[in-house]
DNA sequence: TTACCACTTGGAGTTAACTCTAAGTCAAAC
DNA sequence: GTTTGACTTAGAGTTAACTCCAAGTGGTAA
């Protein structure tokens, strides 16, 4: 797949893409014989996951150690799980936050009818 | 209260609080006689207030704007009512981005096991 | 074969939301 | 009466996460 296929299938901009692949967020694509980026379908994987995990909010250096954990092999099942046990805390703890403003912005919206 | 007690109070920077109140987020605080910032109740509440809507993430152009809507008077009450409305619906939809995630990270983390 | 278009790269620019610095003022303590 | 410490201001710097730009290349179409 090329970057411009990427980019319409999961509304990320083809800077973004580079952007990710750049610091290391995606691993790297391999290119064409003219030198473009073809994406895999474990690409495509990758770039889903990480497209989910920065919409909840996911800070992208968290994401980046992780895909470095994940290259690292099998010997780094027990740091990935952490992390990602760590990550989980936090949005849910965003999300209780989330769930006090919501009731007051519900309160202070009814108290305006 | 001054600046001090009010960023111990709430846990914002004073820096913040300065900044807050330069960008109009915060009503202008009076001043003592001596020139610094002097917060009354009033004042607190609103501090307290915008740090809960912005621990949810709520864009801070958005809270100015509310802001000066109140600070116009009742005649703008349908346009704050309409305006915490819009954000109110913004903070679910975060919600559930969030939400979705929440639980691939459980599946995630559950494989791991 | 020249014009076009999608791509490449390295690097600069942007935005939101702070955070820090420098130079100065004021009241209280020593 | 000078030093200390909390404050003031204007403005510069930082961080995260993109986003844009310029210069160049490779394949296709007229």
């Amino acid at each position: 797949m090329t970057i411009a296929e990427v980019s319409k299938k999961f509304g990320l901009s083809q800077d973004t893409l580079r952007y990710y692949e750049r610091i290391g967020l995606v691993p790297s694509i391999s290119r064409s014989k003219s030198g473009n980026r073809d994406y895999s379908e474990e690409d495509c994987r990758w770039i889903e996951f990480i497209k989910c995990m920065r919409n909840a909010g996911l800070p992208i250096e968290a994401l980046i150690e992780y895909v470095t954990l994940f290259q690292k092999g099998d010997e780094t099942i027990a740091a990935r799980k952490e992390l990602l046990t760590e990550q989980r805390k936090l949005l849910v703890e965003k999300m209780d936050e989330m769930k006090k403003t919501l009731e007051r912005l519900d309160y202070k919206i009814e108290s305006y009818e």
